[in-house]
DNA sequence: GATGAATGAGTGTTCATTCAT
DNA sequence: CATGAATGAACACTCATTCAT
């Protein structure tokens, strides 16, 4: 028998955010995919039980692969300010080198297959970044304030400010993402 | 192609809100849009040209609204604080008691709908606001960056906090709110 | 508007019945069967929700018709034997005139889509014979035995003889039905 | 074609049986029947040329061994009516006890491949008891008529009664038996 | 001999849109 | 103005079969 071929995964999950990047999520057909893939259509069903678990692992992917690169290099030695600006830092880095990545699970963020997939496994991805976050409120560092605030202060201008798509002006300059981040922890630090 | 019957394009806004609420963007067929607004899926070709103008439409009647309710009694005599803490909870007022319409902005954001709306015509329903806050830079009550950072601190947090989809901790209580709006003057302010 | 066309309705009886016959149950697609009718598949699905549908109403159409036809002239004031005669008579005429309507029915009676039927719906277009069998043993002219017997050797050997199919040497002539006849009556009779 | 692992044919032989009694004819794809078999789809063609040959063989294969069951303890010597009883007990046996194969039989002779076997090579498996019908003819007991007559009223009659699913009120007891049978010699006898 | 991978052709069904009334 | 009927094209998915190992 011929053996199970992990390039046309790969290529599954590439032409997969490829395509959504490009028509968006509704318009990206299995057929389309598949295409985009080199692969039959036939094939996608060999590996992946249905479009539904194509597009989640294709999320899931994503994610783990995001949750590896925000934390390069993250040290717990170091202080709760470095340490979140190394994070900053990363993920400006991933987003611009990952753009079509990250749009990717933006969109599907907003879509109904966002409810099937298991948020705490995701969250577990970024678990020593949500403890350091943690540490930094019991040293009286940060603000003791709910976690989503933290987060909606933290991690979500960096989405939109490295997303060129929700930003007419502005450009991820090595000052601007300085600039950014000292207005983070203005928001967070006590 | 618009008629004098309101009632049924007031319909269709609503059902499509409505329906891309509960089954999403790409389920949310004309026809059954149709159905839920009682009219026929020719009517609706009446009153919108196509699907795309359909949304569109939709998208820009509730930036519309949603502009005039996020500024409701904003006074520019009053200091550049207090009218972001105005604007900041009116937004949160809105988003709450207009949950389904904020969704549906936010799933036409990230569909390739979104490239087709004149943006400049949304910025407009905003520019007062705008308008302050330069006026807050100039007076240097608020750092001089690039608007789309002072948005990411500003907006972004809010409708990220506002929207319970992203939020699995964070209630919107008074208290909250104005912790929240403490935060993103802290990290705007000079 | 266009009105809804009886025509097509019918046409799409008539080409599930043709293809059934000519190509099978299984083989007998909607496309296919869209095609004999000269219709657009998405045609059939504005007379029919499904296949499934289209394939119990086809059946339920043709038991109707068929329980009119086995009952013409069916005068309840005849004796039990020369009602049998007469209804036998009949089920030869209607099964040799109909013979594509006929095996439809064994066709789909033999697959899963029979169990979708409510029996007592189609038991009641014979109402009037199951009735004057039972008269038949109240009075002594027929053995007083399990109504499935008496059905088993009443219509079924019919069933068989009509249909050539299932017959290599024998003729539905008038004197070969009478015959036949004789020996279901010899099986009923006291 | 054919192999020495004899396992693997009887194994595909019982999964075709057991599902199209469970989900019908059509439904029943090779993958299905290979899975069920616990066999590579690859590997089913192997022992049959296509499907159609594994429907077609599985069929011949029962009514092989019905053929035997039906004709056991069938003593030539006995009188025609005893002889007829003998087999008229083994049917119902057989087919009570073998009730997915016998559904197999009649989903299969309902369905296009019926039309590829060779009828004759059935009829062998059955021809001792054509020939003592025909001695019935000769020695005046059983009525002189075409012998799809006498079959339409010998053997459909224990078909339709031995298989539940086309009665609701019969039982096949052993009265039950015997007074059916009963009615068969009734008609038959001169 | 045995297999999982691979696929073109097909499945039933829904789509956005237009037509005739 | 308003509509249900109509449809070609597309949808997600499965089919029987073959291939390379």
């Amino acid at each position: 028998m011929r053996s199970r071929d992990d390039k046309k995964q790969e290529a599954l999950y590439l032409a997969t955010i490829k395509l959504v990047n490009e028509i968006g999520f509704s318009a990206s057909s299995v057929a389309k995919i598949a295409r985009e893939a080199g692969v039959s259509p036939a094939t996608l069903y060999i590996y992946f039980k249905n479009k539904e678990d194509l597009l989640v692992s294709t999320y899931l992917e994503i994610k783990e692969e995001m949750g590896r690169a925000l934390l390069a290099g993250f040290d717990e030695g170091l202080p709760v300010h470095d340490l979140l600006h190394r994070v900053w830092c990363n993920t400006f880095a991933y987003v611009s080198e990952n753009l079509a990545e990250f749009r990717y699970t933006e969109q599907f963020a907003n879509s109904p297959y966002s409810e099937l997939v298991d948020k705490t496994r995701v969250r577990a991805h970024f678990e020593p970044l949500l403890r350091v976050i943690q540490q930094g409120i019991d040293r009286k560092i940060i603000k003791d304030v709910d976690p989503d605030i933290l987060t909606a202060f933290l991690f979500h201008p960096i989405m939109v400010l490295a997303n060129p798509k929700h930003c007419s002006s502005f450009k991820p300059s090595g000052e601007n993402i300085e600039i950014a981040f000292r207005m983070a922890w203005d928001a967070l630090r006590l």
